[in-house]
DNA sequence: GCTTGTGGAAATGTCAGACATTTAATAGAC
DNA sequence: GTCTATTAAATGTCTGACATTTCCACAAGC
């Protein structure tokens, strides 16, 4: 593929590397494929060479690409890629069409990994954590009502999970918050948001948590998979 | 704290990254701290400041830096860390002292995450996984005996588990084996590797490998919890 | 006194060009 | 044919100059 369908003109090297970054995670180039060379992405997006090496400095610490040199640089697969780095987490979240396998194998890891979690944030939440679900719970509902408020929705569902995370008081499972945003902004694009689905998602979300705030480690793990029961409705991976 | 600690003439900068890092990574700054100026590092150290700029380039990706013209490189503090990015793995797994707060909190993750990895696995195992875990574990075995094998078992030991999450056959698990390597190579450092207790590790992980071969769901999570029990002896955690 | 603005110092960020190094392909000698 | 130079092409590196951002000090004006 050449860089022809990328629209022109990006700002600066941070933007040039999401564009081409996106492009990577939207499957324009297939892994092993050559990627273009240093001095034909600085002339065709008219920027110098040092932001073209900054751009793909990026993209190769997140295992988008391996270069070397005299050979170029070349697409790795998606097994390689660095899914929980924080900028691949970005990065896929402004794309409108994630790869389905993506979402699946992100999806099934919250589903096995969230129980966990909201029983570890049952054990260990403090008052700030306990504040911190109860006002995205809070957004959560009133952003529920109202179709153009869907984005806004979306955000407090990250804040509501990302809590959950921060509230098991682990620095590891606190990284993987980054996940959820990608994973919570597929459903914009996956699911209708109706009326009554939505009461469904809070009524789950709710009992999470209560259960965090009663300590009831054994609920909150019910309650969590219960959310995500949910979410594959929503995502459409289980009707 | 000044580079004058550092031990100098680092080749290459990988290398120097490493150096840095590893520095970050012991605590020899506070977070908040002032980080030496590109051209001192460059001075100190007598390599071009471009090899200091790629070098704070990786550290600052890895969460350690924020770097802002005009105001300079601060350090950041443990909670901004990806401790998930390949490199901060690496980077951790060279340092002999880790810090014992991070023992724990990748410890506490591992305990929590890997029977429900390990019960993954045992749905979703190949062929191939299996033996990938036969031949960790054999690896394993035959290194138990001399004192001088250490390191050879701590790399079967990283291969097991990495053979685990591997199985699970899921993309985001799979990432997570990077952090396997220094949490394991902390217990070079910290257990006396004693004869009966080489044994006893032994046989939980034969039990795991028995569970995954079964396709034993709930005997899977079972015996990775044994396993972990035995390794928060063998690192101090709890007598 | 307080605010505001203005200048300079100091740090990181960027650019451009030349050069180094690595790799792969190619042509030639035997 | 096989092995070996040679060459081309790509990324990696160096250097010096310059741009930009931030902070601080100091002074002007209300």
């Amino acid at each position: 593929m050449t860089l022809d369908a990328l629209p022109p003109h990006p700002g600066g090297a941070e933007q040039l590397a999401r564009l081409l970054a996106q492009a990577l995670l939207a499957g324009h180039w297939q892994p092993g494929d050559v990627f273009p060379r240093e001095l034909d992405i600085s002339k065709h997006f008219a920027v110098s060479r040092n932001q073209v090496r900054n751009a793909l400095t990026s993209l190769t610490a997140a295992g988008l690409l391996d270069r070397t040199a005299g050979r170029g640089t070349l697409v790795r697969e998606m097994g390689d890629w660095h899914l929980l780095d924080p900028l691949m987490s970005e990065w896929m979240t402004g794309l409108v069409n994630l790869d389905p396998q993506l979402v699946r194998a992100i999806y099934a890891f919250r589903f096995s990994a969230e129980p966990v979690v909201a029983g570890l944030a049952a054990q260990a939440a403090q008052a700030e954590d306990i504040e911190r679900l109860e006002s995205a719970f809070a957004g959560m509902e009133s952003s529920a009502g109202s179709v153009e408020a869907r984005a806004e929705h979306a955000e407090y569902d990250v804040a509501f999970h990302d809590a959950t995370y921060r509230a098991s008081h682990n620095l590891v499972w606190r990284q993987m918050g980054h996940l959820l945003r990608p994973s919570i902004m597929a459903l914009i694009h996956r699911s209708q948001h109706r009326t009554d689905t939505l009461d469904d998602s809070l009524t789950r979300h709710r009992q999470v948590l209560e259960a965090i705030r009663n300590r009831d480690t054994s609920s909150a793990e019910i309650a969590a998979r219960e959310v995500l029961r949910r979410t594959a409705i929503d995502l459409g991976i289980v009707s």
